[in-house]
DNA sequence: CAGGTAAACTTGACCAAACGAGCGATGGAC
DNA sequence: GTCCATCGCTCGTTTGGTCAAGTTTACCTG
């Protein structure tokens, strides 16, 4: 494979270079998880020096297109199979089937849902949390911090706030598994039947704490939702804060027409 | 103010460097379009080559704290007013009001809206846009392709495709300005009675034609929202496909509690 | 005072190199 | 066969520049 970048083009060569194994991995010459080629054998290829091999390579990895590991090198990022969250997922007929609603949405993706648990206890809460569930700034509430994989990657952090004389009522909501239905149908075991839920979307580049949770290169983008559980008689007795891995998830919505 | 940064610490300098100017920025020493200090005069101050200053100068436009520009600096970024879009842009009383919905979601927000139109005409329909309109790939739609300032800030780059034999019998949808409640209003004019709308929310780094519309720096992320318009006929009359700069909105959804 | 030009300042692209940290394969010792 | 040390390969951080492109300021002339 012979190199078609010229040195006369306007170009700046590193984007010449990263235009190049881009077509690659476009056109699946350069299949997932296949690694490209390295620092050395690219300053050979185009005979550029090492900063500008490395800052081709830093292009991909900003365009979501490569992983680089220290030692390792630089392997094409596999597209996962993409999980669609629709309004769908929160229907009483899943609960009652036993379904959390991670599990209902991860379904008709094909992949294989796992959760695990990071935390579970009372924290004073957060101002927006605080706001959200009408308690004050502080206030201690039921915090079930936890991470989701798919297929072994981990594609969502999320943490529900319950305010603490709701959550007292219910032992399940301090076990690691709240049973079939997840912690929604223990609510509605409770008697807080839900009217309706509220979801707030935002989209930024992850932190690094966020980045290392979700094994996310550096500058990728995530989606922050944070959602409100409402009860009938409009109390928000549950509010998850997530953060997903943008590339892993597309979000349906239905607004009814009304005047 | 004099350098914190110790030789000794475990933390490789440039995220020393960034740090520091992060913390400058988030406790307002420096002030949304100030600017930081130059690469020379970072230098001299830390004490590092410029290799090392410009890394941790990259590091913060990851971050989407600094905007930087050739020959001039860098400068920390106005952090805008953020435009909530809400179920309630849609709604027939803003149309019958003469309020397209740009114009109703961002009143709120409090800032001076304006649209400018790129293009209007006929084009062959891309696949997924094809799909979602229940026509053939390729056929013939009008597309009516615009940019969305705030303030004069570019922040959304929007694409409604309409089916041919639906567009052609409203001449408004063929003019820059569609007249008072926007397209969605003509569409009703016409017999196109709405009864949902659906959104498909998606978000990435933005393409390098996405950030030179939007003026944004190269990595930074967006939101990509595809909305169908869905007559009481079941029929798709509209596409919208959207692009929005992730920083300057924050969308609200409410899904009813079902069975 | 206004306009043009040159100099100074600033970032963008690129070079060449050194050393540290991490990974995996290989070979030798037990 | 297992474990450990070594080596080669790979990326991460850093140095110290040069030249190109863009912006701003200073100076000179009409």
């Amino acid at each position: 494979m012979a190199s078609t970048v010229g040195a006369r083009s306007a170009k700046p060569m590193y984007l010449q270079i990263a235009d190049d194994i881009e077509e690659q991995i476009k056109s699946d010459r350069l299949a997932p998880g296949e690694e490209i080629p390295s620092e050395a054998a690219l300053m050979e290829r185009y005979g550029v020096s090492s900063g500008t091999v490395r800052k081709a390579v830093a292009e991909l990895r900003t365009a979501g297109l490569v992983v680089t590991y220290q030692g390792k090198g630089s392997f094409v990022k596999s597209r996962p199979p993409v999980t669609r969250k629709s309004s769908d997922r929160f229907r009483r007929s899943h609960r009652r089937a036993g379904k959390a609603a991670y599990i209902a949405e991860t379904e008709q993706a094909g992949v294989k849902p796992t959760v695990q648990v990071l935390s579970i206890g009372p924290v004073p809460a957060p101002q927006e949390i605080a706001d959200r569930l009408g308690v004050e700034e502080g206030a201690k509430v039921l915090a079930r911090r936890r991470l989701y994989f798919s297929d072994g990657t981990p594609t969502e952090e999320a943490t529900s706030y319950l305010p603490w004389d709701v959550a007292r009522d219910i032992p399940e909501l301090f076990e690691e598994n709240p049973g079939g239905g997840g912690i929604y149908a223990r609510l509605e075991d409770h008697g807080h039947e839900f009217a309706e839920y509220t979801e707030t979307i935002r989209a930024r580049i992850a932190t690094k704490q966020e980045a290392t949770a979700l094994r996310l290169s550096p500058g990728s983008p995530v989606i922050h939702l944070t959602r409100n559980a409402v009860t009938t008689t409009g109390r928000v007795v549950e509010v998850c804060d997530t953060i997903m891995a943008a590339d892993q998830f597309v979000l349906d919505y239905r607004i009814p027409a009304t005047d």
